[in-house]
DNA sequence: AATCGCAATGACAACGTCGACATTGCTAAT
DNA sequence: ATTAGCAATGTCGACGTTGTCATTGCGATT
């Protein structure tokens, strides 16, 4: 490999001047300037990063943890924003997954801090709650899609799940809806709640009626391995003789099945049921027909600000314990009327 | 930060015999081995991986260039399984995306010479024909869902769409079926014309009549950005008099449309029609009521293998040109009788 | 003309680790 | 008793880079 010596000996000056122009110091002549350049060209010399973390005590990596990456497959997003991120300001990103198992993850941590990285997102698949003690953590560390466990201080970055479901309650009163179902989220999943609850404030705040609130539970049981009751909880709620003019689903997959249910009892989206679901997953949002209102995630923003957190944390202008909470945007498509 | 010398302090030892505890040399005494693990896991000294990698010049990171990693979610696998093969063989994932721009993709190459990673897996996100010049490729590099373009020598690993498409097909015939509709992907995945090869030549093979075989074009136009025609095209081949009492789709977001158009004309599946896709995107293909019959792609193992050819590649004992493909395995489930 | 100030460049050490080689001390063979 | 052989440990330098400090040379000031 060519080092800067190779450089120097070609441009017939001192390592050290090569350094400087290679970092862009200042106090170096244009005339050397372009004879170092020139000689860099030639031999395709690429600065050794390790070489210089070693002297500077700074690497310019950051590490994303992942628990589960592939299971919630729209949080890549996520990723793709922390990586963007990453991209546009000189960094670059290390990536592991855990896949929710503690001894990897202390793995994981460990081979993070062989590697001297500045900071870690930890990126919870589902928001959720956690609390990344299983490499003690010594590296300055954001919390992605969730926040940290009653008395440890990390600063977390986390969408407004409350928010987003109140709005699209909203949005179902503002079209006149008055009897609505709702299927819920595994009830782990942090989110579960908090649209569960938005949902039935702005339900009461609209003067709905309690039992003008038709609530089943769509999955329950462990991450990844849940049993789903969504189709035939679907089926019966849409089978009523009272049955509701609108239905609200934890997510999209759930607003797939209810698509399903509704069509297969002979019922027209959005003529003689409004669906809506949660999460904007476009995979599943788009292919609907007609097209599903819900709400958009903020996903990449996640990731990008997330890694912005990290940075200033990592520059020791950041504060340890930020909670920063960022917007969902009602999509309205054609499935709601 | 504690380094190897604080360490030897401790112990009362040499640097070099610290470093023999840590990398396992022989001949060192039991008694001065547990003095050094003491004092290693007294000061909590993790050995600085940089500070190796300038020694030996071998850094025991690999790097993932991916290009849309967002865009098919299900891929996020591929990730995973370099991961999980990682993990397991003490490498570390460096991780880029470069939106298949040019640009970023030189970038990102310069980046990892920077870093001087062992070597590359290039992951194309949809199956297809690439090549790699961006970054003038002198790191050792394998191809992964993709294969190279003529002229090209780089080793690759890609899954067997066309024998999953035979099989499927050979599952349709079996079950009876002798009148058949097709839904194509875009014709600019590798994928699609595979995949329809394959179909029709077990349809031949089967004896099926060239006019008995629908074929409809269900997407077109730049990847991300297509215009997509299959819910019409869907509903117009259920409602011909003679409709096929099969039908094939491209993958299986095209089978959920198909759905869609099926249960909205008030057909059941697979008592009406039966309905097939390919990927087993399981976020789909569970989801869906009844379960997807389809073809998983071996997603998971195309990582975890890549993994593999890349690390002989980088000892020096792989094929500077093996073309690997993996096999796709029919997944039968409810939607197809 | 002598001095000062400063821009431009270089020499050298240090970062943390490990490979090459040297040293020590013990056992076994003569 | 001497030596050879070898296991156990240590010394030192090199990897590629940059920070510190020293040196050089030139124009400006007195």
């Amino acid at each position: 490999m060519v080092s800067i010596k190779d450089v120097a000996r070609v441009a017939g000056v001192s390592d050290k001047t090569v350094s400087r122009v290679v970092n862009r110091e200042p106090n170096v002549t244009p005339d050397t300037i372009e004879k170092v350049q020139l000689a860099i060209a030639d031999l395709g010399y690429i600065p050794n990063l390790a070489a210089r973390s070693i002297r500077s005590s700074r690497t310019n990596i950051i590490g994303i943890i992942t628990d589960f990456i592939s299971t919630t497959p729209y949080s890549g997003d996520i990723v793709r924003g922390v990586q963007d991120w990453a991209g546009a300001n000189g960094r670059t990103v290390l990536l592991a997954n855990t896949d929710g198992d503690f001894d990897r993850e202390a793995n994981v941590w460990r081979t993070f801090k062989a590697h001297r990285i500045d900071g870690v997102l930890y990126v919870a698949m589902y928001h959720r709650v956690v609390a990344p003690t299983a490499g003690e953590v010594t590296i300055p560390t954001v919390l992605v899609n969730s926040h940290p466990e009653e008395g440890y201080a990390y600063p977390s970055i986390e969408p407004d799940d409350f928010g987003g479901s109140y709005d699209l309650t909203q949005h179902l009163l503002a079209l006149g809806h008055r009897r609505i179902g709702y299927i819920r989220l595994n009830p782990l999943l942090l989110g579960a709640n908090q649209r569960l609850d938005a949902f039935l404030a702005a339900a009461q705040a609209g003067g709905i009626a309690e039992n003008d609130i038709i609530i089943r539970l769509g999955m329950e049981g462990p991450i990844g391995r849940e049993t789903n009751y969504v189709y035939r909880e679907a089926l019966d709620i849409l089978s009523m003789p009272d049955r509701p003019t609108a239905l609200v689903c934890g997510n999209d997959e759930m607003a797939l099945q209810a698509y399903l249910a509704a069509l297969y009892l002979g019922l027209r989206v959005p003529g003689d049921i409004t669906i809506v679901g949660f999460d904007d997953f476009r995979t599943v949002s788009l292919a609907l027909k007609p097209e599903l209102t819900t709400v958009a995630l903020p996903y990449y923003d996640l990731g990008w600000q997330g890694a912005d957190m990290l940075d200033q944390l990592v520059q020791g202008k950041g504060s340890e314990t930020e909670r920063r909470v960022l917007k969902c945007m009602v999509v309205t498509r054609q499935s709601s009327a």
